[in-house]
DNA sequence: CTCACATTGTGAATCCATTCACAGATAGGT
DNA sequence: ACCTATCTGTGAATGGATTCACAATGTGAG
């Protein structure tokens, strides 16, 4: 199992978008993998991946793996390489702010989907919720917030709050450590320099959605 | 109220992003006009978008929307134009596939949030979820899709199914008329060129947010 | 062993969104 | 009535991601 991964350099910086492509190609690759493909060609996972070949060659270039003419990439040495890069080996400990309808659909989304990230807390204001445990995953009153996100060394969190509320919450969790955020509040947050933020903004989805279906256009 | 609202021309095609960060401008404005502004600069609306101001021009240029130099934008106004872009006075029919925990919770979520944009309809592969109405949207059995879309005339919908069947039901639906999708299963869908799809990829957000927890960089 | 050819790896070209920077405009002050 | 300060509108510059295109590679066939 200690085969030697074909890896030069994760040097440079990855920049967002490829980070996103990696984790859908390690999907698409763990499904074929478990098919028995041994093999795969950069056309083949692109088409998988609805994506060029000359842009999964570039991505893999930006991880630094290597594949070989004629042969192409081995599919499992590859996977290996993504959860280099993605997961480091560790598993990401992840904080949910919330616990509405959205998120316990997102807590259930991802419970046994991804090991490689877990649910250790859940925060709502509602003093009710606190002390249940669902999805596997316990709910504290907001304000031991910091408590628990220091004990459980938690850098990452999911905002599913109304949008009144997502900034303070956001600034709450940059002051305790936490330096990314998931952000499904309709809201841009502010927050300091070095602090990644991904908007699923579900409003401004749909709005472009039914902006499209009236058009013709485009992908 | 029936003042000439200043706008040039909608003529160029206008860049995806732009569409998103002019339903997100509505959003704000919406709550700036029911607080009492009357006019806005582009950075102040730039800001409370977290945007630049260099932006929000082009974007409002995009729409052929004008303003004065120093009173700069008639909010009400600026709220009309870009209902004219994004909405065309009309209101959306658009459907829901997939009523799991995730697709109530979408309902859930949209209800009572965007008027212009109304699920007519709900549709689910398991007979036992038929004919029940979940957030005032009918949920019909997945056979009746075709009937259904056609009698309400239906171009966009939100697939909210299982990985290995969003690409059986996006091919169904894209055969019955609907041109537009907002999908959320994390696969990426093939679909005729003219289709539009917003990829709503939960797992990717959440390996992304888990990549920038462990660097400690940047937006 | 040699050859042919499909595929990789990557510099260069292209494309597109964003930002810069400034000319032109105008509201408000005097 | 004029002047000034500050904003808009936009052509041009920038920056970054994607795509092109081709030399280098190495595999499998004969």
């Amino acid at each position: 199992m200690a085969e030697p991964i074909p890896i030069r350099q994760t040097a440079h910086r990855i920049p967002v978008q490829t980070i996103g492509r990696l984790s859908l190609y390690r999907r698409l690759l763990l499904e074929l993998s478990a098919g028995g493909m041994r093999q795969i060609y950069s056309h083949q996972l692109a088409s998988a991946a609805v994506a060029t070949p000359a842009q999964v060659r570039r991505d893999l270039m930006m991880i630094g793996f290597t594949g070989s003419p004629r042969k192409g990439y081995a599919v499992d040495e590859l996977i290996a390489a993504v959860n280099g890069v993605l997961a480091q080996s560790v598993e990401t400990s992840v904080a949910l702010v919330g616990v509405g309808n959205l998120g316990r659909a997102i807590l259930a989304y991802y419970t046994n989907r991804q090991p490689w990230v877990r649910f250790v807390a859940a925060f709502d204001r509602d003093p009710d919720k606190a002390n249940r445990i669902i999805h596997g995953c316990r709910v504290y009153p907001f304000e031991q917030a910091e408590e628990v996100l220091g004990r459980e060394g938690i850098r990452a969190a999911v905002i599913a709050v109304p949008a009144a509320e997502a900034q303070r919450v956001a600034d709450r969790l940059a002051l305790a450590g936490v330096r990314s955020f998931l952000n499904f509040a309709p809201v841009r947050l502010h927050l300091p320099t070095g602090a990644f933020v991904d908007d699923m903004d579900m409003s401004t989805a749909l709005d472009r959605v039914a902006y499209y279906a009236r058009q013709q256009r485009q992908t």
